[in-house]
DNA sequence: TCCGAAAACTTTTTT
DNA sequence: AGTTTTCGGA
């Protein structure tokens, strides 16, 4: 790949880049503190600018980029997204982790160096606590006065060793060295949560300034993606590693999209980022989810949460007819969801969207509503997918069986069986095979051989799937053969997450459950795949969930004191939520508010009045 | 075992 | 705020 020069460079694959993205792409003396607003294409900027950094040299191999995102999803998504933008010769210099797959590799790489009693044995397992097992602790230690809670944020907090500790309690010493010599005893392998982790790299970091050194030399620029969600002791380690170093940072995220500090986040993590880094800022103007009315509003919405907000340009264009934005108000509950499911069916039925363009979001208790509105909209013919909801028999929720590694690969066969067109999924399977057989990409007969079984393969899918309708049975039948296909054992040793039986059984279980589910009443397997998708289902799920997505049309159930009892003005948690869950739709956002579960949120509904959106009564099934 | 009062809980990611 | 779980006393 030819080298080009900085002033040649121009974005890849996008019309146009905004001005603040062009800056922030070039700049590079100085740590940046990126402010993405929803809808301003972070993930676009940030492959952008790797291929900036690495199309033109400044990042030179062997230097590498490090790109830390939250959710495993984005750190996939980001890596895809380079890959399209700069080519597998580039990206393959781009690492794009989550913050605990970037602290479980040093751990594993240099666990050994953790000085004792903290030295982790090498085939540690990784633990997840509920709220109940920190409180057990508690009570078996003698500490019955001490939350559970307190202790998972203390330990996530502390630095090691525990013994340099000085805290205002000396209880918690004693407590904490409990902790971390029990996590080491208790079972004959050592079991690590990811908090604990995290504090072990920082501990190893300090003890040998050597790793640190050499993880500098490595990643002369870091990207840090949804940087509002750091918790503490991500924002340690990052100090630790990068804080006085030549290493440029950038960091990019929206403040008004902060909804984890009750999860632990840190409530002013650009602000403490900004000082400590002497970060430079810059501001994404561009909003190329919503059209411009909707854009007015959430500008509304973020003024009231940050004074200085910027108006965001809006880029989409609308195409919808009549109120983009309204509160539907209703008496009852039964009436709610009647009145909600007739309006979705009438709106799918005149074609202005497809029911998995639409989605319905709660606050909270997914679960719930899915009970109630579910029945309303089946009496239209329409299905309700709860995306947090596990399939009947599984033990993992339907959204994380879809980004599975074990279902993707899997799925893409049957697609490739089932559908008459999948060039995406040829694609995948290819490459997702190449890795998992170990065959080089580049050595043709390898690959020549490769193509050939996979077309094979397919044939006996479909003769499968020509002599069996889809059930129960037929779904486990053809699992278990492409499984056996690609080989359970050579994909779980790509997989770190499979390397437990419980792990890849309660993924695989997810997999086979949610098939199951979806073959049911369906007549052909092209039916049983797009079931399985999610196409021609209204998905329902909660804000924090929806964080990340967009939908064409979007449905929030509950506004009213009763769902919001803790709802307080400005800049609170929960006005940011309401932020988020407004933020998600590209043409139109309705409320729902029921006067039996409580009062209208006054200070909402007075913000939205003055923009022009009005309480209206809500549609009503004819 | 039952009853009423009090307390807890609601939003989540991660190999 | 409203629902669910837990706990103490009978």
């Amino acid at each position: 790949m030819p080298i080009i020069k900085p002033k040649h460079w121009t974005p890849k694959g996008v019309a146009s880049l905004e001005p603040a993205a062009l800056n922030a792409i070039r700049e590079n003396d100085n740590n940046l503190c990126v402010v993405a607003s929803a809808g301003a294409g972070k993930t676009e900027f940030l492959a952008q600018k790797a291929d900036y950094l690495l199309s033109t040299g400044i990042c030179r191999a062997p230097h590498r980029i490090l790109a830390i995102s939250f959710k495993s999803d984005a750190a996939k998504n980001l890596k895809d997204r380079v890959r399209q933008r700069c080519g597998p010769e580039f990206s393959g210099r781009f690492d794009s982790l989550t913050f605990d797959a970037f602290s479980k590799g040093l751990v594993d790489r240099f666990g050994a160096l953790i000085p004792a009693p903290y030295t982790p044995s090498p085939d540690y397992e990784i633990a997840f606590p509920g709220f109940r097992d920190w409180d057990d602790f508690l009570k078996r230690h003698g500490y019955p006065h001490l939350s559970g809670k307190k202790l998972e944020q203390a330990v996530a907090r502390c630095r090691l060793p525990i013994a340099t500790l000085n805290p205002k309690n000396p209880e918690w010493k004693d407590v904490l060295t409990r902790f971390w010599a029990e996590y080491y005893r208790d079972v004959n392998l050592t079991q690590l949560t990811f908090p604990m982790i995290n504090r072990l790299v920082n501990y190893v970091l300090s003890c040998d300034p050597r790793i640190v050194t050499g993880l500098q030399a490595t990643y002369p620029f870091v990207f840090l993606d949804e940087f509002q969600d750091t918790t503490f002791g991500q924002y340690d380690l990052l100090k630790r590693l990068f804080l006085n170093s030549d290493a440029r940072l950038t960091a990019v995220g929206d403040n008004k999209q902060r909804i984890m500090v009750w999860a632990g986040a840190m409530p002013n993590a650009f602000k403490t980022f900004t000082t400590d880094f002497d970060a430079m800022q810059e501001t994404l103007l561009s909003n190329w989810r919503s059209h411009p009315e909707l854009v007015e509003i959430q500008h509304a919405i973020a003024v009231s949460l940050e004074a200085t907000s910027a108006k965001p340009d809006a880029k989409r264009v609308k195409d919808v007819d009549g109120d983009v934005c309204a509160i539907w108000a209703y008496d009852d509950p039964v009436s709610e969801c009647e009145g909600l499911a007739s309006w979705i069916s009438a709106a799918i039925n005149s074609g202005e969207m497809t029911p998995e363009d639409c989605a319905v979001l709660v606050r909270f208790k997914p679960d719930v509503l899915e009970r109630e509105l579910g029945p309303a909209l089946a009496s239209h013919r329409v299905r309700l997918r709860n995306i947090a909801r596990s399939p009947d028999g599984a033990n993992i929720a339907i959204q994380d069986v879809l980004t599975e590694d074990v279902t993707q690969c899997t799925m893409a066969l049957m697609r490739l069986g089932a559908l008459q067109k999948a060039p995406d999924d040829w694609h995948a399977v290819i490459e997702k095979l190449s890795l998992i057989w170990g065959l080089a990409p580049d050595n043709e007969a390898e690959q020549e051989i490769l193509q050939n079984q996979v077309s094979s393969k397919i044939k006996d899918l479909r003769a499968f799937m020509a002599a069996n309708t889809p059930s129960n049975n037929s779904c486990a039948v053809l699992v278990q053969s492409i499984l056996e296909f690609v080989g359970e054992a050579e994909l779980r040793v790509t997989v770190p997450a499979y390397r437990r039986d419980k792990d890849y059984l309660r993924a695989r279980t997810g997999l086979t459950c949610l098939l199951k589910e979806s073959a049911e009443g369906g007549t052909d397997w092209a039916t049983v795949t797009r079931n399985f998708d999610g196409v021609g289902q209204v998905p329902l799920m909660s804000i924090h969930k929806s964080k990340g997505l967009e939908f064409h049309t979007v449905i929030f159930f509950g506004l009213d004191s009763g769902t919001w009892w803790s709802f307080k003005p400005q800049d609170s948690e929960e006005m940011r939520a309401f932020f988020v869950a407004f933020t998600r739709a590209m043409q139109r956002v309705y409320f729902t508010s029921c006067r039996r579960r409580g009062n209208r949120l006054s200070y909402v509904d007075d913000l939205m009045a003055e923009v022009g959106v009005e309480r209206v009564p809500g549609p009503t099934p004819d």
